[in-house]
DNA sequence: CGAGTTTGACCGGCGC
DNA sequence: GCGCCGGTCAAACTCG
């Protein structure tokens, strides 16, 4: 399995377009593949012809992207699987001709009028479609040889889990004479490995749900043939779980924090009798339930498990003790505790990260004279993110934005890159990150400091210390120093039953910060939003703070005194997706075209960058967690095929909606399919149903219309410029209109934020 | 009037 | 046991 997931990253050798037959032969492979797995899974879930039809999408897009002159239409919303599959075949061959620029029709056309003179270029256009039928004939046959190769490769691992579980269930048989909680125990254990064996291949879209819940499902099977009536449940339905698990975790996702929370919940008060709740199906009571874990007793009447009984707090924590033992109850406390704190320069109150906050604290820390303010997600009701802000004590421009928690619920796109690179950092905190400093690093343990030099930012992966601390100011100012990008590790955090890993924005190499600083006033077409600026300073040296406007405006709203983020504002709100699905084409350009993007730096004016990119890049390093890495390979490469479109605007050096196509193409695509990867299932759920977000924040205190908020430059990209730069390819995502657009009145903007600049 | 914020009080954990 | 501290609650308040 693994191998077809990593395929594609195989960065294949680049023409001067960044693009090669053999990429495009790849990716038809790679996708058909998938196709293939999903085929095999042959339940045509809710979630299956989504899955195919962004497949097809992407194969569309490049088709029909600009730079390649395409003009096929993508196939229709509501094409079949069967159709898909057949659109492949077509598809390969169009992207082959595509590839030698000419099509059949173009061939015979541009033919006729000096025939002698053109007789050669005939015959070679002729020996072009030759080799293109040649090429296709290839790739029918790897792909063949692919399909039976997973086809092997899944019946493999069909029987090795189902002698697994035999052996499981052999042991339990066992071990059921025995004590009760010695079988309770087993379970988990088994569910442990069961879930080890499934990171590298439940990294599926399906996910959480299904996979979680069949899992469960069988772990209930278990637990209830240990208990004596187990007969109900038979092997072959234990087998055919797992085989569906199997199936479901052929798709790409990340959900092991997720699922790791979920198994949390499988543990809660009631031990074994826990009731499992599917993730998509938590109710908000029931994602309560993480509260109750995570608070340990904190609060007086809210602890009430999910049939409604009240358990004090000191209970769960002694059920929890006598049934998961001590080992497990800590790590769990620790998985809900994982932290992720970003660091940004920010003069607004605070960072704009997609979704809605709602203030429910503040209070003076110690060591600080800035207040922290807690805020609670109300994207959701029930949902158990919180986040703190406060400001650096020493850099008052620096806002330390603390998120703790996994959201509930499916996000808006805009919150979708803060919420994937926290989660992916928390699974990196939580999984242990030395194997991947040693990736990092080629191989290099490096305990105390990793780098990498990436996208033109370095990357550290260092003992940083807990920016909740005044240690923090120590990592601002080393950060001022040494511009790097910090993702610190949680070994010398000061805190350490709050492990925390830090993404320092706060910094970027000298001689690229300009390229932070970039204003970017998009030149397009009237008919498109446009950002007044969508600069973000990340330079800790240089002083030259260009006004950040991160939820900027479009033009309908520009002279409004609030701004609105551009999902909200834009018509089209989920275009994005759109965008994201035409720029995946170019995500095998991966790291050279930033490295090409680098060198040509400083002949070119600087490329449009923004924090998208950067996070992008820090959730590259956090995923290189071997237990993500295969899984969020190909999101990250999609990320960094957002650098392959900063290189197309470092070569073609305007702010032309080309340029912004590669930018739109990219950014959004990267983080939508980070979404798409994350929250697969959501994403689609999400096309359809969920609420237009306008998260802007309110005016600050400055009345700049246009600063409202920090807001990741990309939230303004990825939707106010698809409005029409980018062909919608036959629009194979269903995209409804908002029918609950939320408020753009901020819930985050505070005034007593506010009292922090002028303190 | 509802939604969001403010702010003093309260609680639990932890160190001494 | 006591005090400190981080975190949370909830009534009062503000604002649109």
């Amino acid at each position: 399995m693994e191998v077809i997931l990593k395929r594609p990253l195989i960065p294949p050798a680049t023409n001067s377009c960044g693009d090669t037959p053999d990429d495009h032969h790849h990716k038809a492979v790679e996708k058909k593949v998938r196709l293939g797995a999903d085929d095999e899974d042959g339940r045509g879930g809710d979630n299956t012809i989504p899955k195919m039809n962004y497949w097809v999408r992407q194969v569309g897009s490049r088709m029909s992207s600009p730079d390649r002159g395409g003009s096929k239409p993508a196939p229709s919303p509501t094409q079949k699987p069967a159709d898909s599959l057949l659109n492949k075949e077509v598809s390969a061959s169009i992207l082959l001709i595509n590839d030698h620029k000419l099509s059949p029709v173009e061939a015979n056309s541009r033919s006729s009028p000096s025939k002698g003179k053109d007789f050669a270029a005939i015959s070679i256009k002729k020996e072009h479609l030759e080799s293109a039928k040649a090429e296709m004939g290839e790739v029918r046959e790897e792909n063949e040889r692919l399909k039976l190769t997973l086809a092997r490769i899944v019946k493999d691992y069909q029987s090795l889990q189902i002698q697994f579980y035999d052996i499981v269930k052999q042991e339990q048989a066992k071990k059921s004479t025995q004590s009760a909680s010695s079988t309770d125990q087993l379970v988990e254990e088994m569910d442990d490995e069961a879930d080890e064996m499934q990171v590298s291949l439940s990294l599926g879209t399906t996910s959480i749900a299904r996979t979680g819940s069949s899992s469960k499902k069988l772990l209930e099977d278990h637990k209830g043939s240990s208990g004596g009536n187990g007969s109900s449940k038979s092997k072959e339905e234990d087998e055919e779980a797992v085989v569906l698990n199997m199936k479901e975790g052929l798709t790409l996702g990340l959900d092991q924090y997720s699922k790791f929370e979920e198994y949390s919940n499988s543990t809660g008060p009631s031990g074994a009798d826990a009731a499992v709740v599917p993730y998509s199906n938590r109710s908000p009571e029931n994602n309560s339930d993480d509260r109750h874990q995570e608070a340990a007793g904190n609060n007086k009447d809210r602890e009430v498990d999910q049939v409604g009984e009240p358990w004090p707090p000191s209970k769960i924590l002694k059920t929890l003790r006598s049934n998961n033992g001590e080992d497990e109850v800590s790590q769990q406390a620790q998985a809900k505790k994982a932290r992720v704190s970003v660091r940004a320069r920010c003069d607004a109150p605070t960072m704009n990260d997609g979704c809605q906050w709602r203030k429910y604290g503040q209070k003076i820390a110690k060591g600080n004279p800035c207040p922290r303010a807690y805020y609670r997600c109300t994207v959701a009701p029930g949902c158990p993110v919180r986040k703190q802000v406060q400001r650096c004590a020493e850099d008052m421009s620096i806002l330390i934005t603390t998120y703790e928690g996994t959201h509930s619920h499916p996000l808006p796109i805009s919150a979708t890159a803060m919420a994937s690179t926290t989660s992916a950092a928390a699974c990196m905190l939580m999984s242990g990150s030395s194997t991947s400093r040693q990736t990092l690093m080629g191989g290099t343990p490096s305990i105390s400091t990793t780098s990498a030099d990436l996208h033109g930012l370095n990357f550290n992966l260092s003992g940083v210390l807990d920016p909740n601390t005044t240690s923090t100011t120590r990592t601002s100012s080393a950060s001022s120093r040494a511009p790097n990008f910090y993702l610190s590790t949680p070994s010398i955090s000061s805190s350490p039953s709050y492990p925390t890993i830090t993404l320092d924005l706060t910094a970027a190499p000298p001689a690229s910060s300009t390229r932070f600083l970039t204003n970017s006033n998009f030149t397009t077409s009237s008919t498109i939003p446009r950002f007044s600026s969508t600069s973000f300073n990340f330079s800790s040296e240089s002083n030259t703070i260009l006004p950040l406007s991160w939820g900027t405006s479009s033009t309908s709203t520009a002279s409004t005194p609030s701004s609105y983020l551009s999902y909200g504002s834009s018509a089209q709100p989920y275009k994005s997706l759109i965008n994201q699905q035409a720029g995946t084409h170019q995500e095998h350009l991966y790291l050279q075209s930033y490295l090409l993007q680098n060198k040509n730096s400083s002949t070119g004016p600087p490329p449009q960058q923004s924090l998208t990119e950067t996070i992008a890049a820090a959730t590259k390093v956090i995923t290189s967690d071997p237990n993500f890495r295969s899984a969020l390979a190909a999101a990250i490469t999609s990320i960094v095929g957002s650098g392959g479109g900063g290189a197309n605007g470092s070569s073609s050096s305007t702010t032309s909606s080309n340029n912004i196509t590669g930018l739109d193409h990219t950014s959004s695509g990267a983080f939508g399919l980070v979404h798409n990867l994350k929250w697969g299932e959501q994403l689609v759920h999400q096309a359809i149903s969920t609420p237009n977000y306008s998260s802007g924040t309110t005016t600050p205190p400055g009345g700049n219309t246009t600063n409202s908020g920090c807001a990741p430059s990309y939230l303004n990209r990825s939707t106010t410029s698809s409005s029409n730069n980018i062909p919608q390819q036959g629009g194979n995502f269903m995209f409804l209109p908002p029918a609950l657009p939320f408020s753009s009145k901020s819930a985050s903007a505070s005034p007593v934020d506010n009292r922090d600049h002028i303190s």
